[in-house]
DNA sequence: CGTCTATTTGAATGTACTCAAAAGCGGTGG
DNA sequence: CCACCGCTTTTGAGTACATTCAAATAGACG
């Protein structure tokens, strides 16, 4: 990763080290391109279960976690479906809901104690407007939710659900102390009971 | 839409109303921009069941179709996975591979006579270099795959086999004409004899 | 220690799958 | 025009997997 010598702004800023490098990854912005960024995020402490967004909601900000995580979710007939995770250095928000303004139909929760910085739709906008670099940065972001989103949807139309649990630990092999095992079920399609039994299916073939 | 004089520069722009629709719906293009993102459009006629892409290859090219319509798969155990289609005015490719350059796992096969237009990395890339236009057309574009992917993995996630076969023809309601029922069954998730019979239930159902 | 929630287990049901074969359909050539 | 071919769709029977509803066990936390 390349090293910004941001000090030079500001002491506390290598409390910012994840953030800095999920911006600077994608594109190499430079100190004056990044501390303009930096200074439209607006911080935030969440404590665990507390939502930042919730259906019936349109989704005002896309926010980025420094750390702790979220859980993002719906609701319907048979209870809480999870969707998507972010930890550090994740951008999450519900996109649909953000850029066409129009209500949510999901829920964004704690799963910690969290620490996030949020950009606004029109912090955002201003970000596009003032230079190509930030336009690109917003390119190389959706490009690679979109490949994430569509390898997973994949998975999930080609793979049985214990391949499709066996596939997330590899890729996640901490994602266990992290997330309840009921949100893993739901993420993968399945209910918690079925991926309990798949898990005790493979703890017995191991042994 | 907008009206596009084109006319003034070619004569046949007429028979590209469909793509000219397809680039300026996202992004206010002047002429001359238009014009030379048509330029690096390279034209191209496929049979029915042509490839232009298949796995073990690199993706070279996004295409966008003109006429016809093209279909995205893999291949496994069970026999091949579809997992999206194209039609006239939208983009297809592996954008995965397209991205990164690594060997693509996915073929596309065109499901109808189809004329194409491609556009190579190269291409694209100098486009992005070329103005914050473009590059806020690549942003959009990926934004609204996004947004389609994540909806689709949602569905496959929480809505049983049968809803998901009638909110799709809800939502292309043409849809059975144009593509096969076994191709359909695969995008839905499902086994082509699984979906015959959920279409039997319905129309059982409907009488 | 008691309470609340998460996880596991059991039993019955439902849905989708596999393997196999029949029926339907479109095109070609006699 | 009909017979045949190849491919798609449907149907049948048996099996595997996931679900529901309910209850028991395990863990976390005050």
């Amino acid at each position: 990763m390349a090293t910004f010598p941001l000090k030079a702004y500001t002491a506390d800023v290598i409390m910012y080290d994840i953030i800095i490098n999920a911006l600077t990854r994608l594109v190499e912005f430079d100190e004056e391109e990044l501390f303009y960024f930096l200074k439209l995020l607006k911080p935030r402490m969440l404590n665990k279960n507390d939502f930042i967004l919730e259906a019936g909601e349109i989704c005002k900000t896309m926010v980025i976690v420094n750390r702790g995580g979220l859980r993002y979710f719906s609701l319907n007939d048979k209870g809480e479906q999870s969707n998507w995770f972010a930890f550090e250095g994740e951008w999450l928000g519900d996109y649909e809901s953000f850029l066409t303004r129009q209500p949510s139909s999901h829920f964004i929760q704690a799963i910690e104690a969290t620490e996030i910085f949020s950009l606004s739709y029109d912090d955002m906008q201003q970000l596009y407007a003032k230079g190509v670099k930030y336009e690109r940065f917003g390119r190389l972001i959706a490009e690679n939710l979109f490949i994430k989103a569509e390898r997973s949807r994949n998975e999930l139309t080609s793979l049985p659900a214990e391949q499709r649990y066996l596939n997330l630990i590899k890729d996640h092999p901490d994602i266990l102390k992290r997330i309840p095992v009921q949100h893993i079920a739901t993420y993968l399609g399945i209910q918690p009971q079925s991926l309990s039994r798949i898990r005790r299916n493979i703890a017995s073939r191991k042994s």
